[in-house]
DNA sequence: GGACAGAGTTGAACGTGTTCAAAAGAGAGC
DNA sequence: GCTCTCTTTTGAACACGTTCAACTCTGTCC
């Protein structure tokens, strides 16, 4: 738990967030700006979050302190927290930038295989390979997986655009691999494998067998669980199972949003 | 993430735990010891875990903090870590306590209820009666859900005795409904059940409708759906899809101690 | 009673994440 | 040049979780 003043209070974060998509026109309009932000603030906001993951792959997880991060990108604490609105908002930023490293090499290797099992293992096994130099501080680092808070809870509100981004992949592997499901399934399914995928970087996240075997186990085996699962769910007999399935997700989708209106 | 020195290092916590199990024996040889406890250290500990529950409900979570339980309970901070290993182990110990409140209305429920869904239902409603009163600090309370090193993590190694004494309850239902399930099946259901539901719980933190509405309905609507796959799993068609599954589980555990042997 | 040992307790000290009033920088309009 | 405004930066300060050497208490053995 954080130390600091005022933890579980959920305000609404200040601070620059974002940089994911298309760093396209720069130095727009006057001022140099790049989204409200000046592209000197952005250069100094990278500098920041490459001190932090230098700091990581070096010296550890204890030593990322928010001190040692802000002394090796040459600014002040007090700037760090102008940049990110706190430690784990710079966590994330870290993962959406694991998350970006693991789409360029994912989506050709989704392209080139063969198959929804063979896709799908092609996303997992490139997805490990991304994190795998992050292993031994995921634990530290991915805390956050079950924070109300954190976009990578696979239940919070604040996950959605995140969710969003990451599903993209599974879109491709359902689509590219021509199955033969039922389109009502076939609409839900790329956001259900999201969630697997997040449960199997949690067990990543704890394993400590050598290469993770393990892991690569797990993920090989529940893909052929999955696969069967989806072959089975076109059975006529499936059908009020099915049923029941994507009527429990439709309400969960509808119901997700904060209750304002009494 | 915590404050303090040495933050992602498992070390061997030390500290005194657990307090679970019956307080039959007390003053028993000499010294008046429970455990290699003092019958006067075990009442400090437990002040130290009312103040902190007290100070929870009356004051919210930020109040919550290891000064503040340990001035209320009439010790000092240091003495606090000399019964609690850490903020985290008090919160677990919290949670403990409450499992077994849960236990006590739980078991009578169960047994009254008639049907595998009936006692599944009665199980989890009881379950989120006792949890609803820390609802509001329930995100601060679980978030070591996620932590590779916390007791509450499903996928931890030391979690199993936790996971053990929670399944048992799940026993009691699968044994109740006599189910028509198959007997490989049988074996292994309880804890699927009680991992399912630490995903409701993880839910139910999230959830700000009133009354808990929407975590009602989830537990209602997946239900349904486990006992629908429950009765189809008896298919002769779902044998080779049943069979992944328990392998799969067994990989799992019987993989599930740390590579210590070369 | 006195010495010993171990359990229980203390509180100052450490390093942490985070905040904030104030300063510095940078462009716009005059 | 000067002022005004907004962005960016600073560093001391705060409360937090946690540690630890020193102290007190309590029962035991002689």
């Amino acid at each position: 738990m954080t130390g600091g003043a005022g933890d579980a209070d959920p305000r609404p974060r200040a601070g620059l967030r974002g940089e994911a998509a298309g760093a396209g026109a720069r130095t727009r309009g006057a001022g140099a700006r790049t989204r409200g932000r000046t592209a000197k603030a952005e250069a100094t906001r990278a500098r920041i979050l490459d001190a932090a993951v230098e700091l990581l792959r070096e010296e550890g997880y204890p030593a990322m302190t928010m001190r040692a991060i802000a002394e090796r990108a040459g600014v002040s604490t007090g700037n760090a927290y102008y940049h990110f609105a706190s430690k784990d908002d710079l966590v994330q930023a870290f993962y959406m930038r694991t998350h970006e490293e693991h789409l360029v090499v994912a989506q050709p290797a989704i392209a080139t295989a063969r198959g929804f099992e063979a896709k799908l293992a092609a996303l997992m096994d490139t997805k490990l390979e991304t994190l795998e130099p992050y292993h031994a501080f995921a634990g530290a680092l991915f805390q956050s997986v079950a924070d109300p808070n954190s976009p990578l809870n696979p239940f919070s509100e604040a996950s959605r655009p995140v969710r969003a981004e990451a599903t993209r992949l599974f879109e491709d592997v359902v689509a590219g691999a021509r199955l033969k499901v039922p389109k009502d399934l076939a609409a839900e399914l790329p956001e259900l494998l999201w969630t697997w995928h997040m449960g199997i970087v949690m067990y990543w996240v704890h394993d400590a067998s050598p290469g993770r075997r393990r892991t690569r186990k797990l993920v090989a085996s529940s893909i052929a669980i999955i696969s069967k699962l989806v072959t089975v769910s076109s059975l006529p007999l499936m059908k009020p199972l099915r049923r029941s399935v994507l009527d429990l997700l439709r309400d969960l989708r509808v119901e997700d949003e904060p209750d304002t209106a009494a």
